[in-house]
DNA sequence: AAGTGTGGCAACCGCCAGCTT
DNA sequence: TAAGCTGGCGGTTGCCACACT
């Protein structure tokens, strides 16, 4: 594959050790590398090489494990119902490719992010949509003289929006325990103050979920702890069930979810968003919203459920 | 048939966060 | 507390197959 040479930085890459072998596997390697892992499990990447006998540094295996030999990938061309699927990640998670290929079950997130940048991104610009921010292309190019495709910086990994914009879109609907009033459709100004906004601030999906917000609405992370039934129960599969509604624009789509949510851990998640929208974090408090209202949405189907009940 | 252009995708790189010592 | 290690992530590269001329 790649000239093994072509390094010219100064750092070291974790092959370029002399007797360490690159580019393309061949089916013997892929066949000691896969009975190595069925004996011996994941992990322990570093050693592994050695261990199995293979003249490959341990980064070279775990990449092609985990998108090539792992028995759960799915190969093949991308379905119709997929392909919606990532455009519908897409515009919520940005190039969170990790996060989409998760919600995607048998794809990897390089399968996804080629697929991307090799397909989709170019339909929708075909389409007359920036495929960063899912918006017409003359609206997000207000301000500039041309569209940016500059790969986005590593500080800010998600575009200008990628997220905010349509969860923004999303939370007129739905932020029924914020201000009413706030238009959170963001006008090009509204743009360019996000992205500012969320330079200064990381505006990722992995600060977020190690936010204020994140904490009180999905619950400590795992520390041993005990701090309530409610964090206890309500962490990962509320974001998973959070995630499911904003994919299908349903937000009763998880029946099983229909746990008791405290009014006053809604109200301090409330709180917190509001918190955010002051100190400018718009991406945080957005998602803390509609997060919110998709907690009181189920509290309310939750109590609609109990009295059909009765 | 040969040369050239292009798209797809496997693989590598650098960076970063979390963990261990 | 700091330094080193490890695994994971997103961006990018470049080979290869195929289409086109």
């Amino acid at each position: 594959m790649r000239n093994p040479s072509s390094s010219t930085t100064s750092k070291t890459p974790c092959c370029s050790k002399v007797g360490i072998k690159r580019g393309p596997w061949t089916p013997e390697e892929d066949e000691v590398l896969a009975n190595y892992i069925k004996r011996e499990g994941e992990g322990r990447w570093r050693t592994l090489p050695k261990q199995a006998g293979l003249l490959r540094c341990g980064k070279s295996c775990r990449l092609r494990w985990m998108n090539y030999l792992r028995p759960s990938v799915k190969r093949g061309r991308i379905a119709p119902d997929e392909e919606d699927l990532i455009l519908r990640l897409h515009r919520l998670l940005g190039n969170r490719w990790s996060l989409i290929a998760g919600r995607i079950p048998g794809r990897t997130d390089n399968e996804i992010k080629n697929y991307w940048n090799t397909h989709l991104s170019k339909k929708l610009i075909s389409q007359g949509i920036d495929p960063r921010t899912h918006k017409p292309l003359n609206l997000i190019s207000h301000g500039s003289s041309q569209v940016n495709h500059d790969p986005v910086p590593k500080s800010n990994p998600n575009p200008p929006n990628s997220s905010s914009s349509e969860l923004g879109e999303k939370t007129i609907t739905v932020t029924a325990t914020k201000n009413a009033t706030q238009d959170l459709t963001p006008t090009n100004l509204e743009y360019h103050q996000q992205y500012q906004n969320q330079q200064a601030g990381g505006n990722c999906l992995a600060n977020w979920r190690n936010s204020e917000g994140a904490t009180l609405i999905m619950g400590q992370p795992s520390s041993g702890g005990n701090e309530g039934g409610y964090i206890e129960n309500c962490n990962e599969d509320m974001f998973s069930s959070f995630l499911d509604s904003l994919i299908n624009d349903n937000f009763l789509v998880n029946q099983h979810q229909q746990q008791q949510q405290p009014n006053n851990v809604l109200a301090a998640a409330a709180a917190s968003a509001d918190q955010n929208f002051s100190h400018g974090n718009i991406w945080e408090a957005e998602i803390i919203s509609s997060m919110v209202a998709f907690g009181n949405e189920q509290n309310s189907s939750n109590n609609h459920h109990r009295h059909d009940q009765r």
